[in-house]
DNA sequence: CAGTTATTTCAGTCAATACTGAAATAGAAA
DNA sequence: TTTCTATTTCAGTATTGACTGAAATAACTG
């Protein structure tokens, strides 16, 4: 199935994009592609669709339901399996952004305890604990709020975000009181 | 020289992470070690305590300028550059979002806004279509939120993040006014 | 059951990126 | 200017990760 052009650009455009956010290539094509397309679609579909060998379709349709980025579809009178993604931005940043705290943030987190944990974190500077302490406090803190925001309806995050800086007025009177 | 335990865990460890936050380990340990240091360190020091090459650590010095991440600081009666990163951890936050934000965000902002201009967008589905407009409208609204965001002081911004979800009742009670 | 279709695995290849060491450049100091 | 020190550049090498194709496995059909 050849692509349109608007269609083509998008989906080559998130592959290159894909490297930058920690997936390859044909990864993020296939997500590409499948959002896109905004139906569900079978692996030869899509190995022919990009031009890239089955096999490394496969793996990266697994890749992709590691990130909870899609699901198979059964479909009446076809075996093969049908893949789709959201086609909710909304849900899809939610996802990608659960997944990429858990990738970019809880390890660093969990290392950073250990540090102030073990016995040796007393032979260091005290500039040098401080540090590791306030670099722990504030992953925490980002960690916990975008486990907190990314719970919200997507209209209630939408005003949030629309809202901007505006909410530190809010926060000035929470803090007043 | 030789790293006290907590630093060189803290170092390979961020080296590591590196990788998934779009630097590589050089790079990403570099970055790491003036961190825990605190002081300003040449290049011959940086080389030597992590062993790895002298013309590396020249590029990945570059590369950390490019993130806006390090600055050269002159000493006096020492011809050799020396580097720093602040040891703030607000700012070292503001600067990595701001720097990503114009690597993984802003390139497909760019893309998305061609799609839609472009005369061949008529000729994709009006479904299509839909979520080209809603994804570069959700990267357009968190992109200026972002932007906004790391104006704050830093105060500021850790009782936004501490609040967390409570926003929504700011949120709440202006669209209702 | 055998035959057919769909999917996965994996060893090997290829491509991209990281890294090294030597040479070039730049810039003091003598 | 020559010499010495510091830094950068870059061609070549090493390493990592992506991708392929063939073979194995799994799952259905008749």
């Amino acid at each position: 199935m050849e692509l349109k052009p608007v269609a083509k650009k998008f989906v080559l455009h998130w592959g290159e994009m894909g490297t930058t956010w920690g997936v390859n290539r044909t990864v993020a094509q296939i997500h590409a592609l499948l959002f896109i397309s905004g139906h569900p679609m079978n692996a030869d579909e899509i190995t022919e669709t990009l031009g890239v060998a089955r096999s490394n379709v496969s793996m990266s349709l697994k890749e992709l339901s590691n990130w909870n980025l899609i699901r198979s579809i059964p479909l009446m009178g076809d075996r093969r399996d049908h893949y789709e993604t959201t086609t909710d931005v909304w849900e899809l940043f939610r996802t990608v952004v659960r997944e990429r705290k858990s990738r970019e943030f809880d390890p660093t987190i969990e290392v950073l305890r250990d540090c102030l944990k073990s016995g040796d974190i007393a032979s260091e500077d005290k500039a040098a604990q401080l540090r590791i302490k306030e670099t722990l406090a504030l992953m925490e803190a980002l960690s916990s709020w975008a486990s907190e925001m990314i719970r919200l309806e997507p209209e209630t995050m939408m005003k949030v975000i629309k809202m901007g800086a505006k909410v530190q007025q809010f926060v000035r009177s929470k803090s007043e009181s």
